[in-house]
DNA sequence: CCTCACATGTAATGAGTTACATGATTGG
DNA sequence: CCAATCATGTAACTCATTACATGTGAGG
């Protein structure tokens, strides 16, 4: 998969602007797919572009800089389910975190315990994140489904993280430390 | 995190050849932290030998060719230490499986199942993968917890599968299709 | 005035993958 | 003899990231 096909996806739920496109990417409803940043967004919408795959309007809002919003064409539909089918590439578990918890014992504690509630941390915003987005989605939608996968995912995570702390040879931290929950 | 840094940290575990590493990487006890192919194993252990971090000799088993197996200094145990010490890239939950299944109405059924049929399969793949290694590692050292927390993530993840089965319009497959487990 | 959020784009750079190139040895 | 596994290595290429470059308008 790349950044053209999820911008695809993206276009084919609504239409954005290339801002619009990242801030999905990064923190909105597509954020659990592939990374994408300004330089390979941009100029995957200009390719589409002139591949006709996508088109453009310019639009003002009043006390904003004007932006160009592009929608999805028949045609951009056709390539989006053509990329669709082409197996995807197999996803792949890897985790840095665990590449650190791996060598614990080759770490000061401090380092293990900030690696360790980074990933908590991490954890928990993505967890958020998810549930966020799984009010704005419709019942039955594929949305629906991915959300409820990261959510399932992220939970088991989170309750072997907090199980493991011991083995690990951590205390569990104060109390007040993550008040986002 | 990079193929160095990667390579460090499995001949900190046991000497290997480029040949080893690569295999250890895809099957065996490293395989969920980084990817690395060929070209990017060979040149980083060509690096290493000119900075001092490892050190080769060659070995000839009968009725194998000849292979270069490499150990780690103590320099090159410095330089792990130090790469693990910089804080990791954030882990990403990101999955091209999830991005198809968002597009559910978009694929043909057949394609659908088919997708599904093969995360499904990756997943207890993996989780059999974890397993063997479960039995090679010591009680107590870092590849309990990976283990333990790969194990916790993929259960989760096929247990959601198995009850969203029906939310994707998808029957249970026929009895004889996995008979790995 | 300054900074932040909004907004678009390009060029250099980097870190890897893929494909290529080669070769030994075993087993069918 | 041929395919598969073991084994090492390089060069071209891909694709995205980072840093750069620019500009608007709101709010403190």
């Amino acid at each position: 998969m790349n950044v053209r096909t999820l911008c695809l996806g993206i276009l084919a739920h609504e239409d954005a602007s290339g801002y619009e496109i990242k801030k999905a990417v990064e923190d909105g409803m597509f954020a659990h797919f592939i990374d994408a940043s300004y330089g390979s967004i941009y100029p995957a919408l200009t390719q589409m572009l002139a591949d006709g795959h996508v088109s453009v309007r310019e639009e003002s809002h009043p006390g904003k800089p004007p932006k160009k919003v592009y929608s999805i064409t028949s045609s951009g539909r056709t390539a989006l389910r053509k990329a669709l089918h082409v197996t995807a590439r197999q996803d792949k578990f890897k985790s840095e975190f665990l590449f650190q918890a791996l060598f614990k014992d080759d770490l000061t504690p401090e380092h293990l315990a900030e690696a360790f509630e980074g990933q908590m941390e991490y954890l928990h915003r993505e967890l958020a994140q998810i549930e966020e987005c799984r009010q704005q989605a419709e019942p039955g939608s594929g949305h629906m489904f991915v959300n409820g996968y990261g959510q399932a995912v992220l939970r088991a995570a989170i309750e072997y993280m907090e199980k493991a702390r011991g083995e690990l040879g951590l205390q569990p931290p104060g109390p007040a430390r993550d008040a986002a929950e």
